[in-house]
DNA sequence: TTGGCCATGTAACTTGTTACATGATTAA
DNA sequence: TTAATCATGTAACAAGTTACATGGCCAA
């Protein structure tokens, strides 16, 4: 399979920060890009093959079963081009939302467990971030602003999941206390 | 192609509020899910064929060129299986953060006005979905409910984004200012 | 000596988009 | 009569995951 400009974007731009092997740079990028970003290793392999090929990076410190890659200039050109193409957003797809949108079909109790489950999960990024956060705000190199303000976005975006789920909830407590005086006036009816 | 079941999730949903065409099926998933969702016609009517062989759907008002499928009880309870399954949430992938995340190749300006784009994408959709808050709030349907949750977390969303654009923003002036002072130092040093 | 990590790579499979082909109906 | 919209469907392509295969190194 070729590979994507957008692996190869994560590549190139991995390796622009340092030289490294593929392994640590699917680690890096899990690590580090985690929250918004993903390459598995059969992207990354292959994407290394070729853009060896094309001498956009280089091996250096071969050791028999290892080699780091280095970017070449050619490399770094590439990369800001890659960089300045227009992003596409992908199609979103949210499978909680999903859920959410039959929850008549999926049951309100359902409902409710999915949506607190999603903002323990946002909890739990939001103090992962925010620790990450407090180490680039004192740092002093060149990348770390950038890096910063990733960071910031996944926060917001961890706080932004907690909001709703507390409205969304509430809006269930309102449906089942709704359902609940349906369920009372239908007993004196009868 | 076999169909996905997140593809079969939306396509039954999709029919559990209202017969419709393939067609229509599209635009509805479009107009109602498209801020979290998205089908295109290639995924659509394999599913349509799958789910008609498999007797979780039935066509109705066949007109010659045209016509409706309408969801089964066999449907109904597949559909609430395939809502009762837990999510797996897709790896993320957001091309603006990645650009920005190597912000120091891209350049500053560019960096602003990816993140400036952006910003005026969500308070776009920020006031589309505020629109279809208003209708959803008085609606008194029993799936009406469920579907305000959804857009009131597009909402969320799209606020987390504009705070962080600004924020962002923020973090990209003072970097400006911290070089334009190295420059004037520099400066006064020659 | 065994299990875990570092390291590389491939093949099969899944998923999804895009482009194309076709044709009816309808409004300008 | 011509363009837009409704409608259905397929084939080619693109992208990505997962599982598998392989093997060295190192620590318990």
């Amino acid at each position: 399979m070729a590979t994507s400009n957008h692996t190869q974007m994560a590549v190139l731009g991995g390796l622009s920060i340092a030289p490294m092997t593929g392994y640590a740079l699917r680690e890096e990028i899990r690590d580090t890009l985690g929250h918004f970003w993903a390459e598995s290793f059969g992207q990354i392999y292959p994407a290394l093959t070729e853009l060896e090929r094309a001498g956009m990076i280089e091996r250096v410190d071969v050791d028999g079963r290892s080699s780091k890659f280095r970017i070449t200039a050619e490399g770094t050109s590439r990369l800001r081009e890659l960089l300045a193409e227009p992003p596409q957003t992908a199609q979103p797809r949210d499978g909680i939302l999903l859920r959410v949108f039959f929850g008549r079909q999926l049951g309100v109790e359902a409902c409710r467990r999915l949506i607190l489950d999603s903002r323990a999960q946002a909890e739990e990024q939001s103090a992962e971030l925010n620790a990450i956060r407090e180490n680039l705000e004192t740092a002093a190199d060149e990348d770390s602003p950038f890096i910063l303000i990733t960071v910031l976005a996944g926060i917001h975006r961890a706080q932004a999941a907690i909001a709703w789920a507390d409205q969304a909830l509430s809006v269930l407590d309102g449906l089942a206390l709704r359902s609940e005086r349906q369920k009372s006036s239908t007993e004196e009816q009868s």
